[in-house]
DNA sequence: TGTACATCAGTGAACGCGCGTTCACTGATGTAC
DNA sequence: TGTACATCAGTGAACGCGCGTTCACTGATGTAC
């Protein structure tokens, strides 16, 4: 192909960045830089024009993954027309569905990533970028200002019921007890309020 | 060293087996066989004198990391005499210590092995083990006989939160909301009943 | 607007390295007499 | 109980392979005149 345009150049790297945000969810920041660019529709070789490292890859589409989930509850929280309790049990619904739990590549970038981040260092800009996710998402699902009985942590132990259903369905992925882990979680975050 | 009686080579086996099942838990299973072998105090050669394969060993690290648990709260329940709500209490209070956060090696294996059992496939040994290991782990958690409100899955959803907790504080950690996430899940699992 | 040339995104071969695994070898252990 | 020999757990060098990364090369793009 050899030189290309500065718009398709750039268009290629957010294709890498989109890319590597997916693959990354779904199997891992482990996929090879060769892997990742032939499904971007480009050799390896060209990897280490648009960036330092593949550490580096792994920061940005980290980002890029927490970036598009807020976009998706911003997004959210306005169809509900600010009506936060129904945002959140759309929200909860989707989250616990078996099409979340087969899709990670599409999914929660908390639930995908959160090995990969407890294994890489705690400098690193990727924990940086988890962490404030975690904070973004863990203010969603606060109580909102009307109800009652909101401690502020109340956000953060849903988040954990919700977050820790997911990824454990998707362990025991095979087996029925997969769907009764959505369903058990399901009903405790939507019964107990 | 050469050839090593029959007890002894039972014994480096056990060994490696044990050591693996804490790397494994602490690192993940992509810790190499040298590294292994290494720490067990033997050269990577031997490996192959006792394991057909790695997967093997990883399946073997698994069941062992699991028979290890089962023992625990069998243990836990025949110190609290049965008192099952008691023995909940300590459980939860240990599984949310940030002493267990920070030794995922000695810690439990449904938090440290949950993206491993997902990322390998669904007809591995592991995760037949680990689903079963859930299982325990839910029924343990579940009300007792004595007390009401108990539909069976409850003890599921309160193993979401518990797992969630751990799997995320970890992700966390370095940031003072890794400690707050393990106070709100501990409040939320404690005062809830 | 047209020409001449420097730039640089993308290519594909190559690098050193660590991986899982194999193998010829060692020599104490276990066994047969 | 003592001797002769087969066994086999452990050693360390070597294997093919895929990894992250580098590099000489290409040729359309962008720029200077």
């Amino acid at each position: 192909m050899s030189r290309v345009s500065q718009a398709q150049a750039e268009e290629n790297r957010r294709r890498v960045v989109d890319t590597a945000s997916r693959l990354f969810r779904e199997q891992g920041t482990q996929v090879s830089v060769a892997d990742l660019m032939k499904a971007a529709g480009l050799t390896h070789g060209a990897f280490y024009k648009q960036f330092a490292s593949k550490e580096a890859l792994v920061d940005e589409a980290t980002a890029h993954a927490f970036a598009e989930l807020a976009r998706r509850y911003a997004v959210e929280l306005q169809q509900y027309d600010g009506r936060r309790d129904a945002a959140q049990r759309a929200l909860i619904d989707a989250y616990l569905s078996v099409e979340h739990r087969d899709d990670a590549a599409d999914g929660c970038p908390v639930a995908a990533l959160a090995v990969d981040v407890a294994r890489g260092g705690e400098d690193r800009e990727a924990r940086r970028v988890y962490t404030e996710g975690v904070l973004d998402f863990a203010a969603f699902l606060a109580p909102g200002e009307d109800e009652e009985g909101g401690e502020g942590g109340d956000g953060i132990a849903r988040l954990c019921t919700l977050f820790g259903a997911l990824v454990l369905s998707r362990a025991t992925k095979g087996s029925p007890l997969s769907e009764e882990i959505l369903t058990a979680a399901h009903a405790a975050l939507t019964q107990a309020r």
